[in-house]
RNA sequence: GUAGAUGUAGCUCAAUGGUGAGAGCGCUGGACUGUGGCUCCAGAGGUUGCGGGUUCGAGCCCCGUCAUCUACCCCA
């Protein structure tokens, strides 16, 4: 019989992790709802037909990367590979745009794509982002923009870069690609075998191509900022200039396009040099023919997702070995004999109750053992109990950083203990 | 889907094709019948990922397979 692992591509999160999840967790949070966002969640599986026709049958999502299974109604399932569709979705489905606009929500949760797992990808991994439906204003990129550079900011996280850049409409894109593809056609036998593929899928794509000799055709390719509509020029203007009116840093950058279908006029990354090749924390954008795309009606919108396990790498390194002492529990009991052992379950129970968190050995320990875990768990205060001290109504209660010992009579101990801890924390 | 690297104790790693596969850390116990950290002693813990092959003999060489890591494609 063999072991059961983990399945490929997913992670248990337990030794010092959790803090740094708790703490990113809570700041996206705080930060989305002081910017307005208040929390959604939707079903971790959907109809398969939402992400075909939502991010698009020809992306690699779609076409090799969904969890897809039919279930015992013989209805199509996937378990969702990322978190705008389905919004967009409940915002339809539940007639949001009938209420005030704009709609602004945030998720975090788990999203599942079938690929190899390596440096910064899972099978399953946690993403938080926001969604703001039912304005084009540019203010409102922005203000997306704004909350995800404020939740790293929030952490004290430093060293990541925003890339912006514009990747038009279903007027002036279809003109660019052309454009582009007239431009290329002529180098093909000196693009990349990729690129060559590229060129017939995504254009766009050839602008962020690794290899060598592609950048350099690349390169002198115009960029998108020239061939934009009038419409989607001054959109673009509008968001740079509400980003600066916040003076947010950011970097424009022609290179970037996304990988799903939806997006329109406004895309941007963040991304660190502490990620390995997958270096972005999150990206996003403006995505203004979605609800028509999943049959509602027409609604503009714009968000961003972001990765939980990449910030943690992050923001793990950057602690370094800083958080490794925190203790479990403030007071430790010892006890030896079976009375005394009793008395030391009744001791923590009521411990627990007045909010010292408090345990005791389990393993039938000798007082040297039971005083060695103590020390191992971080342990600030232990008390023992022996024969002695149950015939003398009283017990030790150790300070272990000091080592100094006190007598405590049984019926003082709960709220000496009490004192104690909160002026220890 | 493709490529490379790596699989030996709980962890990090040793071991020219040759005796019974070792060390450090960790764990448990003891020295100290009732007092942690330091020190010393002892103990537990291994199908060398799995399956074949070559060989008198394989942890080591060969083939296959699985897993992990990293990278490509692409993305959080």
């Amino acid at each position: 019989m063999t072991f059961i692992r983990a399945p490929r591509g997913t992670i248990d999160v337990f030794p010092e992790r959790p803090e740094i999840w708790q703490r990113l967790e809570e700041t996206v949070r705080s930060v989305c709802r002081n910017a307005g966002y208040t929390e959604i969640r939707t079903p971790v599986f959907e109809h398969t037909e939402l992400f075909q026709r939502g991010v698009g049958e020809g992306t690699d999502i779609v076409e090799k990367e969904m969890y897809t299974f039919l279930d015992k109604g013989e209805r199509s399932i996937t378990l969702r590979p990322e978190g705008t569709a389905p919004v967009v979705r409940a915002y339809l489905e539940h007639k949001m745009w009938a209420g005030p606009q704009p709609v602004k929500v945030y998720y975090i949760g788990p999203m599942f794509r079938y690929e190899r797992p390596q440096l910064g990808r899972l099978r399953q991994h946690t993403q938080f982002g926001v969604e703001a439906l039912g304005s084009s204003d540019p203010a409102l990129d922005a203000d997306v923009i704004s909350v995800l550079i404020s939740v790293y900011q929030s952490l004290g996280l430093e060293g990541f870069v925003v890339r912006l850049n514009s990747i038009g409409c279903s007027v002036c894109r279809p003109r660019y690609k052309e454009n582009l593809i007239n431009l290329l056609s002529k180098d093909v036998d000196e693009l990349c075998s990729d690129c060559r593929r590229r060129l017939e899928r995504n254009p766009l794509r050839v602008l962020d191509c690794k290899n060598e000799r592609c950048k350099e055709l690349a390169k002198k390719l115009p960029p998108i900022f020239d061939h934009l509509c009038e419409d989607c020029a001054r959109h673009f203007r509008g968001v740079t200039k509400h980003l600066e009116a916040l003076g947010l840093v950011y970097k424009l950058d022609p290179t970037i396009v996304r990988g799903l279908d939806y997006y329109t006029k406004t895309v941007f990354e963040i991304i660190h040099s502490g990620l390995g090749a997958q270096d972005a924390l999150g990206g996003g954008g403006r995505y203004d023919g979605l609800a028509e795309e999943l049959g509602g009606t027409a609604t503009p919108g714009v968000g961003f997702a972001a990765g939980i396990e990449r910030a943690v790498q992050v923001l793990s390194d950057a602690a370094g070995e800083a958080c490794e002492d925190a203790s479990n529990i403030d007071v430790f009991i010892a006890a030896m004999g079976d009375e005394s052992k009793l008395q030391a379950f009744r001791i923590t129970h009521a411990l627990r109750k007045k909010g010292v968190s408090s345990d005791i050995d389990y393993l039938d320990r000798s007082l040297r053992a039971q005083m060695k875990y103590a020390n191992k768990q971080n342990v600030k205060t232990v008390v023992i109990i022996g024969e002695d001290e149950l015939a003398g109504d009283y017990a030790i209660v150790r300070d272990m950083a000091t080592g100094e010992q006190t007598q405590v009579p049984f019926g003082n101990l709960i709220q000496v203990l009490a004192q104690n801890t909160t002026l220890l924390r």
